[in-house]
DNA sequence: TTCGGACTAAACAGCT
DNA sequence: GAGCTGTTTAGTCCGA
């Protein structure tokens, strides 16, 4: 490689003193190229297109000489022209139709002595051998485009419908290859192309630049008919503008001129690398599209045919740039490997490696159809894309809708951050999901979080932790779940617990749902402000930043909610929850919508929205769990325990069958089986604010059907009015709060810190 | 469009 | 005086 890329320089610098200018050698080159691609690939072919290629080159050198030395000849001085233009041609020559030398210019040429005689002759058979090929191109062409017709009717006949898509698909493919077919045929006309500037500048001048030449913007004209090595080379020898593929002409040319390109065939298949590879790779390289002298690939056809497609970006990208190729790299070429499918076969070097690619994976019949497949592949794979992006758009849209659709999935949802967190859990925070964290601060899209949150959030709600926050506060919170809350909130959140924890996603919901939950989930249901900072960075990981932010929001809270009340304790000064006041806040904010009656349907999760069916779902669903004994007498042990058996009722059913499928997956029938109690527990307490005018009669009984609990639910809006602030229930002040309470509350801790934990 | 809830930010005061 | 705690206010965003 270094010795000949080394001669190529010295003879192309020989050359350009001279006043041989770029062009000239590009001429030689196009000519030689031409009579070798015409020959074939063959190394005795080559051998004799290079013994041709060499007269011509000779009898230009001398051509040129002449004309140098000829002032009248319009060439300028070397010296004055030599590195812009070496050669001028008059501008009418250097206007001719790149395609074919005309007899006039064939004897213009004579005249002014540019080309000899035989070097005009050998040109021409180079053209009429072009010409060949290219009428072997369009009758490939046409072939081709019969097969596709006759592949198309057969595909109209076949009368099975099954294969219809099968077929049709074929049809695509095929009609990619022929695409693709089409393509290469254009760039092998703009090959052509260049390939006929070129002999103008040769036989008339330099014309334009070889880098003009090269520009892809060229007009298709009708190829003067070269093969698709020699175009290639052709280009590579004008896109490499005074690259080695000059050098390598001027190399054959000149130095090796008699030597032909010592290497087999006098391809100069030794040099890997730029210089060389054009000589014996480059036809090959450029062959590839028409593979008419190509060997049939032995190669199963249909095997990787992805490799195969590759092969082909890879040709073109060989076309567009063959100068480039010299480097080495190929797709197809790996560890001295050829990569084709199937084949493997070792490739000492690059070079080798492109004459076998252009040899054994030639374009034919056999390439083609592993095309086709490949394409059958690629198209295929993209439907399956597109088809699966339609399922994440369609997936997508539906949670970030939640909020606004059909209650249904959210309420379910509600229903059972209701339930779990007792106020205000955000039911799931579908609705805000995808959409957009309300809050800067909300640190990661529902997306990421939603792989991860579990069925609680995931159910319905996996949306967005982003924004979350409030929305799923009270209004969607059961109002059940004071003591059990924790309990409920666990499902809910317990199987997200994990994921909250290690995961920087802001949970789903409000701050003063979580602050109640810290409270509840202490052992005394009391938390000094430090301890309750620390249960929000224990428990989840979003709070483990923005300190300031989130902790001057908890003592926000803390100070604007009534619910917690600051007692003063031997410790200091620690934070309880009043239920009573945290139901009211939750009754009040449901008594706000007009529908009340259905409020506590909605207060326990459904919301107002809840669909009959929902509620019939979760009644049958989840009701015989409440149904248990247990569950039942603690539901009256509570001064609503009627009501609030009602209300467990509807509620455990609006957990269980309220959240979707999904959801109950996420809280198990289990969580709430196994806590019944708590919930009739919590959920009296919740609903001792409320609720405690009810009546407790009948509601003890735990006669209650799901069906019948809801209905009963509905009924006992009265608890929302309660929502007097004044409301004597409230705990507040009480440090320790009421037996019932506490138990209760040991109760759900037990149950929390499980979940939790 | 309005209202209310939730959140954020900030100021202020009291206490340790 | 600094830091923490607690209160209050104002503004914004969002959903109903």
């Amino acid at each position: 490689m270094m010795q000949e890329s080394a001669t190529e320089t010295i003879s192309n610098s020989s050359m350009s003193q001279n006043g041989m200018s770029t062009l000239s050698s590009s001429q030689l080159e196009a000519g030689s190229r031409d009579g070798r691609s015409s020959a074939g690939d063959t190394s005795s072919e080559v051998s004799t297109v290079e013994l041709l290629h060499l007269q011509q080159q000779q009898a230009l050198q001398a051509a040129r000489q002449l004309l140098l030395q000829q002032p009248g000849s319009g060439l300028k001085s070397p010296k004055s022209q030599d590195k812009q233009r070496p050669l001028q041609v008059p501008v009418s020559v250097a206007m001719m139709s790149p395609q074919v030398i005309t007899p006039q210019q064939m004897q213009q040429i004579l005249q002014q002595q540019v080309l000899s005689p035989q070097q005009l002759q050998a040109l021409l058979q180079q053209q009429q051998a072009v010409m060949l090929q290219q009428q072997h191109l369009q009758e490939f062409y046409k072939k081709q485009q019969e097969q596709l017709h006759l592949q198309l009717l057969q595909q109209q006949h076949p009368g099975k419908q099954v294969k219809e898509q099968q077929q049709q698909q074929q049809l695509a493919a095929q009609q990619l290859v022929f695409q693709q077919q089409l393509l290469q045929m254009q760039q092998l006309q703009q090959q052509q192309h260049l390939l006929n500037m070129q002999r103008q500048g040769l036989l008339s001048l330099p014309g334009p630049a070889p880098g003009q030449a090269a520009l892809p913007g060229q007009t298709l004209q009708p190829p003067a008919g070269l093969s698709p090595a020699e175009l290639q080379q052709l280009w590579k020898d004008v896109t490499g503008g005074n690259g080695h593929g000059m050098e390598d002409n001027g190399i054959k040319h000149n130095s090796s001129g008699s030597t032909g390109g010592g290497n087999g065939g006098g391809l100069d298949l030794s040099t890997n690398n730029s210089s060389s590879t054009t000589s014996s790779s480059n036809p090959a390289k450029a062959s590839p599209p028409l593979s008419h002298h190509s060997i049939a690939n032995g190669q199963s056809p249909i095997l990787n045919h992805r490799r195969e497609r590759e092969r082909e970006r890879e040709r073109e990208r060989e076309r567009s740039s063959l100068h480039e190729e010299s480097g080495g790299t190929h797709p197809l070429y790996g560890h001295g490997v050829c990569k084709w499918p199937g084949c493997e076969k070792l490739c000492e070097d690059f070079g080798q490696f492109l004459k076998h690619l252009n040899s054994e994976h030639a374009l034919d019949d056999r390439s083609t159809a592993q095309c086709r497949v490949q394409m059958q592949v690629v198209q295929q794979l993209e439907i399956q894309l597109s088809k699966e992006r339609e399922r994440l758009q369609a997936m997508m849209a539906h949670l970030h809708m939640r909020p606004s659709e059909p209650k249904s999935s959210p309420k379910p949802l509600n229903l059972v951050s209701s339930v779990t967190m007792s106020k205000n859990l955000p039911p799931a925070s579908p609705p805000n999901l995808p959409q957009t964290p309300t809050t800067p601060t909300a640190p990661i899209t529902p997306m990421a979080a939603m792989p991860q949150v579990p069925s609680v959030l995931g159910g319905a709600n996996v949306p967005s932790m982003g924004a979350m926050r409030r929305r799923h506060s009270d209004k969607y919170s059961m109002p059940l779940s004071s003591g059990g809350d924790t309990v409920f909130i666990f499902p809910e959140i317990a199987p997200n617990y994990e994921f909250y924890k290690n995961a920087d996603v802001r949970p789903p919901f409000t701050y003063a749902t979580l602050i109640r939950q810290a409270i509840i989930d202490s052992a005394e249901h009391q938390l000094t402000l430090n301890e309750i900072y620390s249960w929000f960075t224990r428990t989840f990981a979003y709070f483990r930043r923005n300190a300031a932010t989130w902790k001057n929001a908890v003592r926000h809270n803390l100070s604007l909610h009534k619910c917690f009340v600051r007692v003063e304790n031997v410790k200091g000064a620690v934070w309880t929850v009043d239920e009573v006041e945290y139901q009211k806040r939750r009754s009040q904010k449901i008594t706000g919508s007009p529908s009340l009656v259905k409020n506590l349907p909605s207060s326990l999760g459904y919301g107002t929205a809840l669909n009959a069916s929902l509620q019939a779902a979760l009644a049958e669903t989840s009701l015989p769990l409440l149904g248990t004994p247990g569950l039942m007498n603690s539901g009256s042990t509570g001064p609503m325990g009627g009501s609030c058996h009602g209300l467990l009722g509807g509620d455990a059913s609006g957990l269980l069958g309220g959240s979707p499928p999904g959801l109950l997956g996420g809280s198990p029938p289990g969580m709430l089986s196994g806590s019944p109690p708590m919930l009739m527990q919590s959920a009296h307490e919740e609903l001792n604010g409320s609720l405690d005018h009810l009546d407790t009669n009948g509601h003890g009984s735990p006669g209650y059907s799901p069906s019948a609990h809801m209905p009963p639910i509905h009924v006992k809006e009265e608890p929302l009015n309660m929502d007097d602030d004044d409301c004597p229930m409230s705990l507040v002040t009480t440090a320790n709060h009421s037996p019932e309470l506490d138990d209760d509350r040991e109760l759900e801790e037990g149950n929390l810190s499980e979940d939790l934990e």
